[in-house]
DNA sequence: ACGCGAGGTGAGCAAGCGCTTAGCCTCCGG
DNA sequence: CCGGAGGCTAAGCGCTTGCTCACCTCGCGT
């Protein structure tokens, strides 16, 4: 379940070259940061001249645009799979929550970028990315709320509470670490554990 | 309890332009990040031209490292009082989570540049800053395992749980907005109460 | 055989960076 | 009345940055 969604990397992006810059900026601005991040390093990483990197992509902004939207789509993907699918709330939240922290720590490269570089990005790009995580906040609160209406729940700020949530999962990129005690699907059962607690299922 | 952590700014920055620094330092990394932040920038929060700054700090870095250890010891200041208080250990870790998220909302652009910034400094200063927090983690896992000795808690991965909850604790720091719909004495009560649930308390 | 477009390079430009330097005020003890 | 230290600035140095441009090199349809 959600396999799909895990193992797709950036298999798909069209031009070898633009890939490999791609792939070399998410582990460049995942390291550094993207203002301390230069064009020449990112272009080193794919194996090209600085001057290359233009030819793929109109500025280093639209990198991080990319990298940032491919990202939050893949996030919204898989709330938006949890909350569509059968079942009670807690089953739903489960999956939902084991998912999401568990594609933040398998991917904890990408996530980081997604997760701490959008203020990096240009204030439309910003605008449009704030809409989606928008939405992503609208799933997972929805899904406590079924739960707290069918009474399987006890929540006392489902707003306070689906933030917390989200929090949590999002802070794993932060210290998500692969050399740690932890895989990612363990990650991803401790949270969903831990999340059944905070809701009082 | 606790309010002369909380009120502490840097009213005990020696002379009056180092301190004006600091705070322009903190707004500046704090909206656009260490390496986007230029010293004409915080010069000029400071009032001051780019080159006062160098008669109090030898390099912007130094300005980092300043503010980096001040908020590390602020915070390991609040969970070492929370951890060493009287009381049953739910009421501690009732207060230690309280306390610590209440500081991450309140101070939120001091928190925001002491965590999402510290792999800007220099490597001494990055392992200093590190052996601070090795120590803020290990004062709220004891709270949990002192709890879980007293058969107050149910919890299986103790240092899983512990990250979890210093995880979302420092998280608020990145999202908290004043102009919100939570104070941060409400964030505070709110999440010590998710954390009373997370340990089956 | 050959033109042409897509993909790539080396060199380099203008701007901005962290930081330094030379020199100017202002205050204050003798 | 003076001399020098502390606090500050205008100017600017050397370097790096994001990005451009003239040119090169292939593979391919005709």
């Amino acid at each position: 379940m959600g396999d799909a969604v895990e193992s797709a990397g950036w298999s798909d992006v069209e031009p070898d070259a633009a890939r490999r810059l791609l792939e070399g900026a998410v582990e460049a601005f995942a390291e550094r940061g993207y203002h301390a991040t230069t064009t020449r390093d990112i272009a080193g990483r794919a194996g090209m001249s600085p001057a290359a990197l233009y030819i793929h992509y109109k500025t280093k902004e639209e990198l991080l645009y990319r990298i940032s939207r491919y990202g939050h789509e893949r996030a919204h993907e898989i709330l938006a799979r949890a909350s569509a699918a059968d079942g009670p709330p807690a089953e739903r939240l489960r999956q939902a929550v084991h998912t999401f922290s568990r594609w933040h720590a398998e991917h904890h490269t990408t996530a980081r970028v997604v997760q701490y570089e959008i203020s990096s990005l240009s204030p439309e790009h910003y605008e449009e990315v704030l809409d989606l995580r928008r939405s992503i906040d609208r799933l997972l609160r929805g899904i406590i709320e079924d739960g707290v209406a069918a009474g399987d729940f006890s929540v006392d700020d489902v707003p306070g509470t689906a933030l917390a949530v989200l929090s949590l999962c999002v802070d794993v990129a932060r210290w998500f670490n692969v050399n740690g005690p932890r895989t990612p699907d363990e990650v991803g059962a401790l949270y969903a554990d831990l999340v059944r607690r905070m809701v009082g299922a």
